[in-house]
RNA sequence: GCCGACGUAGCUCAAUUGGCAGAGCAACGGAUUUGUAAUCCGUAGGUUAGGGGUUCGAUUCCCCUCGUCGGCUCCA
């Protein structure tokens, strides 16, 4: 007699086995209605499997994260079922379910177009609507790949073949069609009712650019019509987001062809923005006990030999130049040069630990399809620093950075911060003992600090563990920025030393770290954070004088005059136009506050201001008014 | 780099099956002196990304180059 126990503690008991869906139909009928797979211990199943044994259960809705996805998954197969119906000759490779929806590769004799994509999401319908049984078949191996040579998926024949042994074979079948999945699956088609065929695209079979390019048709799925809608509102608002949309707008940036791709122009509105975060970035490592380098942006290409980036980094640098029939490499990384100023003379215990920041312009190659606006650039400037410490100093260094880095990131207005922790990879440099200590130094600081993290295992770079943290946007983006690295591998190459208390020679530890990671992509993300609409103390223009007529030009410039006085960004809008004119101008500007003036505002001395959300606030003596700008334009976060 | 879509005035977009390349905004000139998101009139603005081909004729069809956009690990 199996006893099923459910999440709430409760349990269901049977003298005969159920399957899933009877027990959810025990639970409740709508709950059997809008079950789609089942959890039993631990395990994700289809909802026909039978049960005979004691087990903890728990029904999947496509409501949970599970279920969606499983959803999706589903989705993805219909889609095949659809495309395979259609396109007899297309080889189906692999569908999952991904981040917002799904993917199928498919391998065709032609490229599928837009009106293909319409057709297909057509047939889905169909297909959806004939409600047909989804079901999971087991098959031996060798069956199962004769079975798909014999439907010419070569493909999938090859995915057998490298299943690992232990491994049942799967096979779900919903009508004609036939697949290989793991699973689970929704029990019939009809239960995919909300979808839709987002994008065409290229991809590699595995992802792997010396294999052949399959075609990828992209979509998403929801439980219901609502979440679908509103996930088409997110793209939607992200478009209206976008940073070079708003960075032309707001003329901001522009990236030319005259200069090449991925070559940023920062234009003077931009450029203030850029100077605002930087002062902000050079006033609190200041505190946090920084100093400032300078290095050049090019070097003998001996010192990137010395430093192993030619070897391991190559890819993404620029090919070296000659000069004086010596090869110089303009730079994809600032650390050398800080590796050379701690080399150039002897340091002592004393001296560590040594913080050294730098916002130091680096240049990477990246592939011409990868550009992005301000996200993937060739040219970018990190907010750099590296900090030479004693192995006894790890965890305080790094708490330390801990500290600056959520400290700068909610001083930019990002308050949900995603912490992941990377460990040793299988090739590695420095001894397990090393990594063991060092390894813990970043969990104790991260710990010390209350964070909840996620732990990489292996996910570390071959010369260290890591941590990266990411934020969330004002529309639930994730981006990582902050990353904090451990470097065993640079100080070896170089050979650098300290003399300890002992009079010996030791290692130091380097650790990189990066708190905005790249000013462009940074500057990109907060673009799109805030919509451009900058608060206060970072809008390139914080307020406009609007004159109702010339009559009051002296006024506005007197106006303009004390408020710039002050330390403010105020610009006047002298030109003859009506005021409604020059409201929506510089509103679509987003300009902070528009202060208007005209007979009233001259004879009070007072200016008209109107904020961002087009309220008006009346009549509002200067000096009162200025007071009010520069309380906002001191707030941060 | 590869696959696909796209490239028309500074910007946003038109131009029937191949038949004189257009509009709005912006710019410039003039008028208007205006009270909270577009005042009116006028002027100028183009090698239709660049190159080649087919054609009596190409923005339109074909080829090449350049660029932009969406993708190219997310495990059957």
């Amino acid at each position: 007699m199996p006893r099923y126990t459910l999440p709430d503690g409760s349990f269901q008991e049977s003298a005969a086995p159920l399957s899933v869906f009877a027990i959810a139909a025990a639970i409740g009928a709508g709950l059997a209605r809008a079950a789609i797979a089942g959890r039993v211990n631990g395990s994700l199943v289809d909802l026909d499997t039978l049960v005979d044994q004691d087990a903890t259960i728990e029904i999947i809705t496509p409501t949970s994260p599970e279920g969606l996805e499983i959803l999706r998954h589903s989705t993805s197969h219909l889609m095949a079922q659809a495309v395979k119906e259609l396109f007899p000759g297309a080889q189906v490779t692999i569908g999952p379910a991904v981040a917002d929806g799904f993917y199928y590769d498919f391998d065709y004799q032609r490229p599928f177009t837009p009106e293909d994509l319409a057709a297909i999401e057509k047939r889905m319908e169909e297909i959806a609507r004939h409600d047909l049984p989804v079901k999971r078949q087991l098959m031996g191996r060798q069956e199962a790949i004769d079975w798909f040579l014999s439907q010419d998926e070569r493909y999938k024949a090859e995915i057998i073949a490298e299943i690992p042994e232990d491994q049942a074979i799967s096979l779900y079948r919903q009508g004609e069609f036939m697949d290989l999945c793991r699973g689970p699956h929704v029990p019939s088609t009809g239960r995919l009712k909300v979808f839709k065929l987002t994008r065409l695209a290229g991809a590699y079979w595995r992802g792997d650019s010396k294999n052949k390019m399959l075609q990828r048709i992209y979509g998403t799925a929801f439980a219901d019509k609502k979440a679908l809608e509103a996930h088409l509102t997110l793209l939607e608002e992200a478009a209206k987001r976008d940073h070079r949309r708003i960075g032309k707008e707001m003329d901001l940036f522009s990236i030319q062809d005259d200069a090449g791709g991925g070559l940023v122009l920062w234009h003077p509105m931009g450029a203030r923005v850029r100077q605002i975060i930087e002062d902000q970035w050079k006033r609190a490592h200041r505190a946090a006990g920084y100093e400032f380098l300078f290095t050049p942006h090019m070097a003998n290409l001996d010192l990137w030999r010395t430093s192993g980036h030619l070897d391991f980094y190559r890819e993404s640098m620029f090919n070296p130049m000659t000069v004086d029939e010596q090869s110089y490499q303009i730079r994809p990384m600032n650390c050398p040069f800080h590796i050379l100023v701690f080399r150039s003379q002897i340091r002592s215990h004393r001296d560590l630990p040594m913080r050294w920041a730098e916002l130091g312009t680096v240049y990477r190659y990246e592939m011409s399809g990868v550009l992005h606006g301000l996200f993937r650039v060739r040219g970018f400037t990190q907010d750099d620093a590296h900090i030479f410490c004693r192995e006894s100093q790890i965890e305080e260094e790094i708490s330390a950075i801990l500290d600056l880095t959520l400290q700068t990131l909610r001083t930019f207005g990002f308050e949900k911060f995603e912490i992941n922790l990377s460990t040793r990879p299988e090739k590695a440099v420095g001894s397990d003992a090393i990594w063991e200590k060092a390894t813990a130094a970043l969990r104790g600081a991260i710990l010390h600090h209350g964070l909840e993290y996620c732990e990489d295992v292996g996910g570390g770079a071959f010369y260290g563990p890591k941590i990266d943290v990411k934020i969330t946007d004002a529309i639930g983006r994730k981006w990582q920025c902050s990353t904090v690295q451990l470097d065993f591998n640079l100080p070896e190459r170089f050979d650098i030393g300290y003399i300890g208390e002992d009079g010996a020679r030791h290692r130091p530890i380097m650790i990189h770290r990066a708190l905005m990671g790249s000013l462009e992509r940074f500057f990109g993300i907060l673009i799109e954070h805030y919509a451009g609409h900058f608060p206060m103390w970072l809008a390139p223009v914080q307020a406009v004088v609007l004159t109702i007529t010339e009559a009051y030009n002296d006024w506005a410039l007197e106006v303009e005059q004390k408020l710039r006085a002050a330390g403010l960004r105020v610009e006047t809008d002298l030109r003859n136009q009506k005021i409604g004119y020059k409201i929506r101008e510089h509103a679509m500007q987003k300009v902070p506050w528009l202060l208007i003036v005209g007979e009233r505002e001259r004879t009070e001395g007072a200016v008209s201001p109107r904020d961002r959300h087009g309220k008006e606030l009346g009549l509002i003596p200067l000096e009162e008014m200025m007071q009010r700008l520069l309380v906002e334009a001191g707030q941060q976060g």
